[in-house]
DNA sequence: ATACCAGTTTATAATGATTCTAAAGTATTT
DNA sequence: AAATACTTTAGAATCATTATAAACTGGTAT
């Protein structure tokens, strides 16, 4: 776990000022050993449960692309209302329930190498992801 | 090239009633050998220009969800802020360039089949996506 | 310390895709 | 033809996300 000047490094390494909220929202996010899912009003709850702070809604979306922009979080492809992100951002695949709106890592050793046996003139491929709807049976 | 008459048939047999509007989106999505992917906004332009009608945009989204819920089109999962669908409905991949916002289609010969070797007990895979994003070099 | 500036936060408005509503229209059944 | 259930439609509502622009703040220079 790491305390409020280990964020502010790291913030600053990357560019960005270390204010109070993106430290909060840093420690709501990075505070844990396990990664995690979430959406944007996810983790506006989370902010004011587990920080008991309120944090607005713009700065809450502003502070996430910026970090997604800096590689600290990654943005999961799926058709859904609202956008996921994950705290995880090796690449790996996702199990999706949709009923219960729940992604679920699939790690690399859960799913064979996807080899792509087609190009595209003039492309090169930037990611590969790999979604695994579920249901309940 | 089915005709009207054909459509009537199909719309008939899938508890449609085959209204006007209905027979238009037909053949705007189905009269070519070709499939195709396409959002809402495509097709709104796709029938007027060729079909030169207008349909309400409320009847081309109820026709389209009424049409995949029949297993006509299927919805595409990728994080756009519109909705893909296809009118390829079989087992397939795709590539997906988020500048052109185009998709083109895998198919099963272009993706070695993927394994997934996690299962989640009470749960069942509905089915297994591969998106695969692009970029030009 | 103080002043300054660029970057940041914020409340609020705007946007845009999608869904809802309920009235008018139409296909099918009786 | 009349009755009925289904469908279309214009317009309103919803809701996630982005834009705006004024107030605020961290960092730096004085
Ligand atoms: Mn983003
Ligand atoms: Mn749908
Ligand atoms: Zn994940
Ligand atoms: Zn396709």
């Amino acid at each position: 776990m790491l305390s409020s000047p280990e964020y502010i490094e790291k913030l600053r390494k990357s560019g960005l000022r270390p204010t109070k909220q993106r430290i909060k929202i840093c420690q709501v996010l990075f505070d844990t050993k396990k990664t995690f899912h979430f959406t944007i009003s996810d983790l506006v709850k989370l902010i004011e449960t587990k920080a008991n702070e309120k944090i607005s809604l713009a700065t809450v979306y502003n502070t996430i692309h910026a970090f997604e922009k800096k590689g600290y979080l990654k943005e999961i492809s799926i058709n859904s209302s609202q956008t996921y992100f994950d705290t995880n951002t090796t690449n790996h695949h996702h199990f999706f329930d949709e009923k219960q709106k729940e992604l679920i890592d699939l790690e690399d050793i859960d799913v064979d190498p996807v080899k792509i046996k087609k190009t595209i003139p003039g492309k090169k491929i930037k990611s590969v992801e790999v979604l695994v709807k579920i249901d309940s049976e």
